[in-house]
DNA sequence: GGCTTATCAACAATCGTTGTTGATTAGCAG
DNA sequence: CTGCTAATCAACAACGATTGTTGATAAGCC
């Protein structure tokens, strides 16, 4: 992702105002590497900004996401996640809590030949699912 | 999946009455590869039996999912997709109309030492996302 | 046959997200 | 500095997918 001030030169060239709203998500997301929930920033912005709106903060994201400067993941945890980082890279889901984890490898993995059923494929994205170190130990004394 | 008759089997024993609303589900479950949805489902049963209800749909999928005899899907396409097919698998994902489709293909992926971040991790699924061959063509005349 | 479960219609409610409106604020080009 | 315009706000409404509820009816199965 690009820097907050990166980020403020490129919404001022588009033509889109940098407001204190939006030079706040820009710092909440840069270098952000548990993949918030739209939720999650509202809090944090709050603790900062007690007027900001949920709504300019969904608005913002969005915005974001047109731009091609972070992602958003549908993990199945019920909401979605922003990823500030759009490098390719695969991620670690806990099936208990929702967390998500970057895993970065190369796994080199593509389409066998003649096996696309017409697809035309842009990229592939590995999620390993199961348990997070905290939850694990919870389990074990439930076993 | 299960054979409808192997289903009704399992649901005599576990003590779930076999009704000729969970035995349809059972048939129109069983070899379907399309990962349909639970409105698609609720449509394709209404045909046969119209005083089905959608609620009836959602509670009989509920429970092949809990006894494990299909998989719920999650592809970020709006609503959940169900899955006969519980063996390990990947698939294809169309951006533009959602549609799923199964690639079998044994990829041999896994965590790299060290890096699972204190994940138990149970399985691995990739997901390759691109255009359909349908939604392809309708690119290229509006280029 | 009778107990128990399933199903139904008909709703209400949930959650995450987006839309709307009208008033207020403030970014920024000139 | 000023004015145009976009952004934000509060306060809602609405959405779509899913689940919960209720009370009545039907039907599976021992
Ligand atoms: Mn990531
Ligand atoms: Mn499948
Ligand atoms: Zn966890
Ligand atoms: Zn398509």
């Amino acid at each position: 992702m690009k820097t907050p001030a990166e980020l403020t030169e490129l919404f001022r060239t588009r033509g889109f105002k940098v407001t204190p709203q939006r030079q706040m998500l820009f710092r909440l997301l840069h270098g952000n590497d548990v993949h918030p929930t739209a939720e999650s920033l509202y809090a944090a912005a709050s603790a900062e900004m007690p007027t900001i709106s949920l709504r300019t903060v969904y608005q913002t994201l969005s915005d974001l996401e047109s731009m091609g400067e972070i992602q958003q993941l549908d993990m199945g945890t019920g909401s979605s996640r922003f990823d500030p980082n759009t490098d390719v890279h695969h991620h670690l889901v806990c099936e208990r809590c929702g967390k998500v984890r970057d895993l970065y490898a190369d796994f080199a993995i593509s389409v066998p030949r003649g096996r696309a059923q017409g697809f035309t494929v842009k990229n592939a994205e590995v999620v390993f699912r199961g348990l997070c170190d905290t939850c694990k130990q919870g389990d074990e004394h439930h076993g």
